[in-house]
DNA sequence: TTAGGGTTAG
């Protein structure tokens, strides 16, 4: 069977291959059936193995039914359509699909799905003959198809065929995969209303359905993620939950309340892994949390060896050493990490732009890019913001103007941000305000904070009040901004200017927070909205 | 077989 597909090129098990040949070797055993060989293989994720296993099978007696989905998972994942249609003839010609078997074709249906084809998918589920096809298969088809859907982010498909199958579907309706699918893709508006749904259907007090809720809504609210969390009973919650409200927390800016959950979770006896770290690793870097940081620095390499292969992770400790610990451990963690992201890459030049080095920055932003990796928005933010911190006004101009001509990236709020500090650090108040002006779109709060913070460096105290009208409007509870403003009346003498800023922070109920006078930023910048396409409803 | 937790910016 398969003959028709090309050679498999055989990996020598390097570091692509998730497992190592020792585990191999002990799971699979040439004496046991090939079709069982063939679904080990597939497990492990040696998919150009399995496949050659099953293309030498004895094509007599037929291929075992139990093969099929692994067929398919295989040739998904090696962008193989011509073997997945292959399978599915002759599932086909053994009568498997389109209904009775429901192993094999929930594979095919998300075997199409991740290969793009979604039209065949929508097909064989079209096909299924509704009557005589048992419930929990038809079931497991719409679920297999609203994965697949969720998976290219179409949101309008995934509700209509939710709402077909809560039609087709007798009995059942829907189960806790179908919230899981719908979830993460749903609009915020629909969250609760699935969570309804969940409550209502007694899905809700399954663990992972509160995960999935924990984390998505842990996108837009910490809060709201930490409501579903503790309502959770304690016995159900287990690594994932506390790890999707740490991380909800880490998310949005809550870095004292995600080491605290983390704290608790110790507490609790639940040991972290690698994605639990990432957060915990994140917060700390926020807050500056060294001894935490390298409590995890430790534990990392003490009871997670093969971390290095892992790109968050050693990506969060780069950034955390680099931020808060010390440029040469970042450094190299960077140097043995096997493969490097637009992340790991990102951190270091952050942690060397941070520091004032802004040439070793831009040397690494280089790199990074003859490397064959395209900036992104967030590489540029931190150099730009390297550039304006070493004082490297004409580089930080050549790459502004480079994003749009060079790298296709529309310079957004943030990098409009960067440019007027950058601006207004090398005293070019002038053209940091015409900068303002150009822009697309209206200035943001940080955009004429870093106006604001700029004049306060050059004692601009007529630039600073325009700017301060402006930021204030934006962001009125931001303490940070009146603090700097008085201070620059303060510096300059005006102690009238200094009474009225302390009056307007009296009326507003604003009070300078002891050891915080730097600028807060806004808690609701740099958040990942929750998807918004479409106008859902169920 | 469909399915839950993640990193980088000022």
């Amino acid at each position: 069977m398969l003959d028709h597909l090309p050679p498999p090129r055989l990996t020598k098990g390097k570091a692509t291959e998730p497992s190592t040949s020792a585990a191999v070797a002990g799971e699979i055993d040439p004496t046991v059936p090939w079709y069982l060989q063939v679904c080990t293989l597939t497990r492990l994720r040696r998919h150009r193995e399995a496949l050659a296993v099953l293309r030498h099978a004895d094509p007599s007696p037929p291929p075992h039914a139990l093969a099929l989905p692994s067929a398919l998972i295989c040739c998904a994942a090696l962008s193989l359509p011509s073997g997945v249609a292959q399978v599915h003839a002759l599932a086909a010609k053994r009568g498997l699909v389109p209904a009775s078997d429901s192993y094999i074709l929930s594979a095919l249906l998300s075997s199409y799905c991740r290969l793009g084809l979604l039209p065949c998918a929508r097909q064989l589920l079209d096909e299924m003959p509704a009557a005589s096809t048992p419930p929990a298969t038809v079931l497991t088809a719409f679920n297999s198809l609203i994965s697949g859907c969720a998976l290219h982010a179409l949101t309008p498909a995934c509700f209509a065929l939710f709402r077909r199958m809560r039609v087709h579907v007798a009995g059942l309706r829907f189960n806790a995969v179908t919230l899981l699918a719908l979830l993460p893709v749903a609009p915020a508006t629909v969250v609760p209303q699935l969570q309804a749904l969940a409550a209502q259907s007694g899905l809700a007090s399954r663990t992972t359905v509160a995960n999935c809720l924990i984390s998505v809504y842990g996108r837009s609210s910490p809060t709201l993620a930490r409501q579903v969390f503790d309502e959770m009973p304690l016995a159900t919650r287990d690594l994932v939950s506390w790890t999707a409200v740490l991380s909800a927390h880490a998310q949005g800016g809550l870095a004292v309340d995600a080491l605290e959950l983390y704290r608790r979770m110790r507490g609790h006896g639940v040991e972290p892994d690698a994605l639990t770290l990432v957060g915990v690793l994140s917060s700390c870097s926020h807050l500056a949390a060294r001894s935490v940081g390298l409590d995890v620095d430790r534990y990392v390499r003490q009871r997670l060896p093969g971390f290095r292969a892992n790109v968050q992770l050693c990506s969060a400790l780069i950034n955390f050493h680099a931020r808060c610990g010390s440029l040469p451990q970042a450094q190299q963690l960077f140097d043995e990490m096997p493969r490097k992201s637009i992340v790991s890459w990102t951190a270091l030049i952050t942690g060397y732009g941070m520091h004032g080095h802004g040439d070793i920055a831009i040397n690494f932003f280089q790199r990074m890019v003859s490397q064959g990796i395209r900036p992104d928005n967030v590489s540029m933010v931190a150099l730009l913001s390297a550039c304006s911190h070493a004082g490297k006004y004409e580089e930080g101009c050549k790459y502004f103007f480079a994003m749009e001509s060079t790298y296709k990236l529309r310079p957004t709020l943030e990098h409009y941000a960067c440019m007027v500090d950058l601006l207004g650090r090398a005293g070019r108040l002038e053209e940091a305000r015409e900068l303002i002006s150009s822009m697309p779109m209206p200035a943001d709060g940080s955009v004429w904070g870093a106006l604001l913070g700029a004049c306060k460096i050059h004692k601009n105290v007529e630039a600073g009040e325009e700017a301060f009208k402006h930021v204030i409007m934006l962001e009125p509870s931001n303490v940070g901004y009146y603090v700097l403003m008085a201070n620059m009346y303060t510096d300059s003498g005006q102690q009238d200017g200094v009474a009225r800023v302390r009056a307007m922070m009296r009326e507003r109920g604003l009070k300078k927070e002891p050891g915080r006078t730097q600028v807060v930023r806004s808690s609701v910048n740099g958040r990942r909205p929750l998807a918004s396409t479409g106008e859902e409803n169920l």
